[in-house]
RNA sequence: GUGGGCGUAGCUCAGUUGGUUAGAGCUCCGGAUUGUGAUUCCGGAGGUCGUGGGUUCGAGUCCCAUCGUCCACCCCA
């Protein structure tokens, strides 16, 4: 059989039409990152196996079915990343970033995990990730929380819950697994399959059902917040606090405990109605024993992962504003001496204003056409150069959005002449 | 991994109870006095009807398989 050679399942590509969004949405990330003091940590796809099992879990969904894994050449066994954050901790363990001292940093990328696809959820998808390090006071817990605030913010997309929880310390949490599994056995035969089987490997997960009978059981469950240790208490309030104070909103949601097992203490969620199924479009927490736990110093961590095909989907949803790629004017050329003038000017011109955008015609073509493809590139201006204005110096400068009649411009003065027309 | 919907031109779709050369709109290309787009008019290009089997005198239309896609479960970003 012969197959249509076509992207992986689940793998999709991103074309030149929407490839303006991303490069927007990059373009406001880094700057809004920047603008909080993180620095970007570039990292690579492939990372070995065993960091992941080690940093995500061994029994999360993630690691036990979801992970491309396979052995290289040499008999190593490697893993596409299936999230970020265990591979910015190993680089910083490896780069001895995270020795008594504080880190801010973000990274970007692709992420893969074998899920069947749909709406919002792909094999390949893509993070931004956030991240600090040596920080143990909730003051880093807001700042975070902040980053993604502000970052809604600068997009223009919003409609967005926060959702916030605490996990405790590992102590609070080992002594509440316990309470929670004491209780849940009692209903054990009235759980649904899966829940029955995390009850023994993850059963906090088992409060993140939605099977209407478990819900009805963990209804009536212990509650996380209520064994929180008096450290836990207050480092959850002050969070909250520091949260009111920058005016963010954000609703407490006990069940919210989130799929990887690294986390500790502040885990949240910022979800949408307006995506299906894939609500979450940005989470993440502290996680204060991951780094400890991969070998580095005892050293706590918070950060979080935000799906970029979801926000972008968002964007175009709520239509928010991002700026066009297309080109500023296209130059349409005809005549052995002008196509040649042409092309110097264009060069010329394209050296002069670095943020110019012009495109020139190619592979001929009648004026006629020749306009037709300026006005379908987009581009505010035409420029029109035949051996008649060749033969002057001159080029025909016409809108094409209704702004103003053709007139005609001196080579030389064309350079200024864009700028004022385009603003540049 | 489970369940359901859908796969006909580049795009959005129509194709009557299976029946002669498979249609429309949009896009694209060309033309309407030889150098002026987006409107109008005329013309043109473009499909092995996802793929492979099967039923039939005959299948885009029915059956099976397979691949893809979409949505939900699950899981998560």
């Amino acid at each position: 059989m012969t197959q249509k050679l076509q992207a992986v399942r689940g793998m999709n590509d991103v074309l030149p039409a929407d490839a303006a969004a991303w490069q927007h949405l990059y373009a406001v990330a880094a700057e809004v990152f920047g603008a909080y003091g993180y620095g970007e940590l570039r990292l690579p796809v492939v990372e070995r196996t065993e960091l992941f099992k080690r940093a995500v879990g061994e029994v999360t969904d993630v690691v036990e079915k979801e992970m491309y894994s396979f052995q290289d050449r040499g008999g190593e066994n490697l893993s596409l990343r299936p999230e970020l954050t265990a591979g910015v901790v190993r680089a910083g363990i490896e780069h001895g970033l995270l020795y008594n001292q504080q880190q801010r940093v973000w990274c970007t990328g692709p992420v893969f995990r074998y899920e069947r696809p749909q709406a919002g959820r792909y094999r390949q998808f893509h993070q931004l990730d956030v991240e600090a390090f040596g920080i143990a006071t909730p003051d880093i817990d807001v700042e975070v929380i902040a980053i993604a605030a502000a970052l809604w913010r600068r997009l223009g997309v919003s409609g967005f819950t926060l959702q916030l929880n605490s996990l405790g310390t590992p102590e609070a949490r080992t002594q509440y697994r316990a309470a929670l599994v004491e209780y849940l056995s009692r209903y054990e035969s009235s759980l649904d399959e899966d829940s029955r089987r995390r009850l023994g490997s993850n059963p906090l997960r088992v409060l993140d059902s939605k099977v209407p009978a478990t819900r009805e059981i963990v209804a009536g469950a212990p509650r996380l917040l209520d064994h929180l240790d008096a450290v836990s208490a207050t480092h959850f309030e002050a969070v909250q606090r520091g949260l009111g104070d920058l005016g963010i909103d954000y609703t407490i949601n006990q069940r919210l405990v989130r799929g990887l097992d690294y986390y500790t203490h502040t885990v949240f969620e910022w979800t949408t109605s307006q995506l299906g199924a894939q609500d979450a479009v940005c989470a993440g927490g502290r996680y204060d024993g991951l780094v400890e736990q991969l070998g580095g110093p005892a050293t706590p961590g918070i950060g979080f992962g935000l799906g970029i095909e979801r926000l972008i989907t968002l964007i175009a949803l709520q239509q928010a504003a991002v700026p066009g790629n297309a080109s500023h004017v296209y130059f349409c050329r005809f005549g052995a001496q002008a196509e040649a003038a042409a092309s110097n000017l264009a060069e010329q011109l394209r050296n002069q204003q670095p943020r110019l955008r012009l495109t020139l015609n190619a592979g001929g073509g009648g004026l006629k056409s020749q306009l037709k493809r300026a006005d379908n590139s987009g581009a505010r201006y035409a420029l029109i150069l035949g051996d008649d204005e060749a033969a002057q110096s001159v080029v025909q400068v016409k809108s094409l959005r209704g702004e103003g009649d053709p007139f005609l411009c001196s080579w030389a003065e064309l350079p200024a002449q864009l700028v004022r027309l385009l603003g540049l």
